[in-house]
DNA sequence: GATTTTTATATTGTACTACAATATGACTGC
DNA sequence: GCAGTCATATTGTAGTACAATATAAAAATC
């Protein structure tokens, strides 16, 4: 476990000083995240996504940061502003003399957004689909019938609009962002700004979703009856019906993408 | 909504800058972070419970840095690391020539471990905890029954380990202390590190509820057996029965909880 | 020779300065 | 009255210098 100081880290901009602009690395369009216009961020998602992605491993010593500085082409400050918010995720830990190191998985904050959307940078995993289809089965079910309960008519009209949205769909496009509108009305229906926050965790659910569903862009209003059922629940006050729709939905999403996964083996 | 650039941001801290140390706030103890002993730790913490606790409103437009710094007797360098982090939680939002404005709670990341201490560092409000056990109510009783399907024999030697010192408890520290290992490890018994990242909710609820009834600290131990069921449905791989003794669990230490608020109106 | 104490040193932490980038709002011209 | 231009205030970035800190080596002591 020993550092490898002359490791390259330098990121694939290739020394755009002259501009202030960076080329985008070639990495995959992530979801939920505007990509950065200020130097630390860049810094901090290049380190974020290497970290998550595996290339810095867990226990690894980082350059110090003079050197990192340097490689990244970006002043100490710069990298040290990124340092913070890294450190605040949860990702690394930095101490005086020893250095900082990449902290083991256990630590890292992985409800939050950036991320999250760090894992869904490449492909991810069978395994990762699963959790986050987990995850699915507790929160939106739940928060379904706590909506049935307590929402408003704002809410409420919120979530038909979302709907009606998802009905008028043309494309894929159109229907991706309708339908992280209304699960995202659901959420915020719930009135618990603590429910509302687990949105992260199905933004990066349905996005996963819609890219694993991609080629198969046909027939993606599939499941448009089982979001009106939802919404008809909520509407009616009805928590249960409301509890029982949404999992039913979540579900067959579920079985959805283990037969696209079974029928194209990536 | 103008600026107010008079207004008092001073910490309490009587400008200790000859040694060093900064005299803490006279706040509550929060039980999950540690006290930061960074400077910019410590302005992380002092904007933070401001912003959390509403002393800085939504909207409002904080003074520019450099003033800021001088407010809090810190350089820039130490301001900026902190705001940040706190733009990385959601709080803020920093344009340049337009300032540094607290962001409106929607975009708080609610779920953040400091985030959730910051609620907690004034006396949490009934409504919130009301949020927090409703969280409770959702994500226990499903980790639980995750637990009893896919638990591994270290992962229930945790849970035993948790459950008999729990058992061998002497006062309400070493019982809240065991309390919130057991809760932790069967979070983390779900082999889903998303599900084991709400632990910092899970925590912020225990927490407030060891708070609240601190004065009675009689007969702390009365949840011992339903923590016993929820062990021994998850030992006997029973996820139905764990979903149903964890459910239990929190409904009685919600019934607990509002019976005391009843009691002693605070 | 083993153990404790001291010292050296490498790395992060903090402060300060200077300037660049940027968005707002006032001003100018039409 | 409206569009365009420019001044200006604030954050963004860079660089330097030094303080604080923790590791490791070295020295002193038992």
């Amino acid at each position: 476990m020993t550092n490898k100081p002359t490791k390259d880290l330098t990121p694939p901009a290739p020394k755009a000083a002259a501009t202030g602009v960076r080329a985008a690395p070639p990495r995959r369009r992530v979801p939920g995240s505007s990509p950065p216009r200020n130097l630390h961020g860049h810094v901090l998602h290049e380190l974020g996504q290497r970290i998550v992605g595996g290339e810095l491993r867990p226990g690894e010593l980082l350059p110090r940061e003079e050197a990192l500085a340097d490689q990244m082409q970006v002043s100490r400050t710069a990298l040290r502003e990124a340092m913070k918010v890294l450190s605040a995720k949860g990702l690394v830990e930095s101490r005086p003399k020893v250095g900082t190191r990449v902290r083991d998985p256990r630590f890292w904050h992985q409800l939050d957004a950036d991320v999250l959307a760090w894992r869904c940078a490449l492909m991810p995993t069978e395994d990762f689909v699963r959790k986050l289809v987990e995850m699915r089965e507790v929160i939106e079910p739940a928060a379904a019938a706590a909506a049935a309960v307590r929402c408003s008519v704002e809410q409420l009209e919120r979530l038909d609009a979302a709907y009606a949205a998802m009905a008028a769909a043309k494309d894929l496009d159109d229907w991706a962002q309708a339908d992280l509108a209304f699960h995202e009305a659901v959420l915020n229906a719930t009135n618990n700004e603590l429910m509302a926050s687990l949105f992260s965790v199905i933004e990066t659910a349905l996005g996963t979703f819609f890219v694993l569903s991609a080629r198969t862009a046909k027939d993606f209003k599939y499941s448009l009856p089982h979001h009106q059922k939802v919404l008809e629940a909520i509407r009616r006050r009805q928590p249960d019906a409301a509890r029982r729709a949404m999992l039913r939905m979540v579900d067959d999403s579920r079985a959805n993408i283990e037969k696209r996964r079974r029928g194209a083996k990536v």
